[in-house]
DNA sequence: GCGAATCGATACGCTGCCGTATGGTCTCCG
DNA sequence: CGGAGACCATACGGCAGCGTATCGATTCGC
């Protein structure tokens, strides 16, 4: 498992939790290199410059998010309903708090750099569609379908910004309202 | 209008111009002074440091935001609907988006930052606590009302996430119809 | 009109980060 | 065994940002 030397891999991970921690702002490589005890000479071995590694993160993160979108949403034996409340159990609630991170250092990032705010578009593209597919079989009209997906996605982002202040059973009662009305039971 | 010298106010509003654009990281003594055509000695007139720039920030911001929530949601002959598609119009849309910006920018920063974390908290207790009057006033039971409340801003927040790629048209129906699912108009 | 307060410029040291250059230490292979 | 290549350490130059210190310049009270 430890592997006595590093590879890209292993810098891309840290480069991620960093992401995630902190920002883009925060993957810096002398950080890195700190946190996997080891000197930016490394660094610098297996990447030209820290845009490369930058430019790593992106395209993986990119194929990987669509890959899981696709896996997330085909149905093997599950109805559409039951395929909307699977995905929104992966994203919403305290699971997978690392993903939510990543999640929002990403977006924050597109905000500001266009490269980074093209893979997202291309990401959320994929997401909407698929999503609006499991709506779509559920009964609603193509364009009924998109806007539940929006707004199913507007949603698990959004509830990823919301102050949680306190009283968390108040808070998981009104996410388990808002399943009901994201996901409709009795269509259409 | 232009006022040959500068003060806190100033200093301040060019923070939030930065906090907007470029994240909490963007806002740095330097970068402001060169913006206000200044030297980084006047911010150091008007300003301890950094952090108490920053801490200006979050208090402005805190009392801003709740004057303002309060004041959207005060219906003045207004129906609890109307107020609320009043709401809705002012973040969501493309109307607004320094709000948005700074909005966005302020969550991001209260990721990191304990400080921050805890006013946004204390903003978003206020906003919610706000939005679910309104939803009572439609006749809502509490928790219901609270729900309702939790995603009417998660969606606005989230919508300012989600990448708008291309066909707007279509993202403008969208919109129009989680309008309709979000505050609705056959209550109960 | 003059001193004092207000406001800003200039110049400095320090730190953290990027990228380069060069050398050292393993390991593998012939 | 010995050379080559993979992998990392060390050391350096450069830049940007923070904060301090000191020195104008303008304005206001008296």
């Amino acid at each position: 498992m430890e592997a006595k030397t590093l590879n890209r891999e292993s810098w891309l991970s840290a480069a991620f939790s960093a992401l995630a921690e902190g920002g883009v702002e925060q993957v810096r490589v002398e950080l890195l290199a700190k946190r996997l005890k080891v000197t930016k000479g490394s660094f610098y071995w297996h990447f030209r410059d820290r845009m490369e590694l930058v430019e790593a993160m992106l395209e993986g993160w990119k194929t990987g998010r669509i890959e899981a979108i696709k896996a997330q949403t085909r149905l093997d034996g599950r109805t559409p309903a039951e395929g909307l409340r699977y995905v929104l159990s992966l994203y919403g609630g305290s699971n997978n708090p690392r993903g939510i991170a990543i999640e929002l250092a990403m977006r924050d990032w597109a905000r500001r750099d266009p490269r980074a705010s093209e893979i997202v578009a291309e990401v959320d593209r994929e997401r909407l569609r698929c999503v609006s597919d499991l709506f779509a079989g559920l009964g609603l009209d193509p364009d009924d379908a998109f806007a539940r997906a929006y707004l199913f996605y507007s949603f698990i982002f959004g509830e990823g910004l919301l102050a949680r202040s306190a009283a968390p059973d108040r808070f998981e009662k009104a996410r388990d309202l808002c399943g009901k009305v994201l996901v409709p039971e009795g269509v259409v």
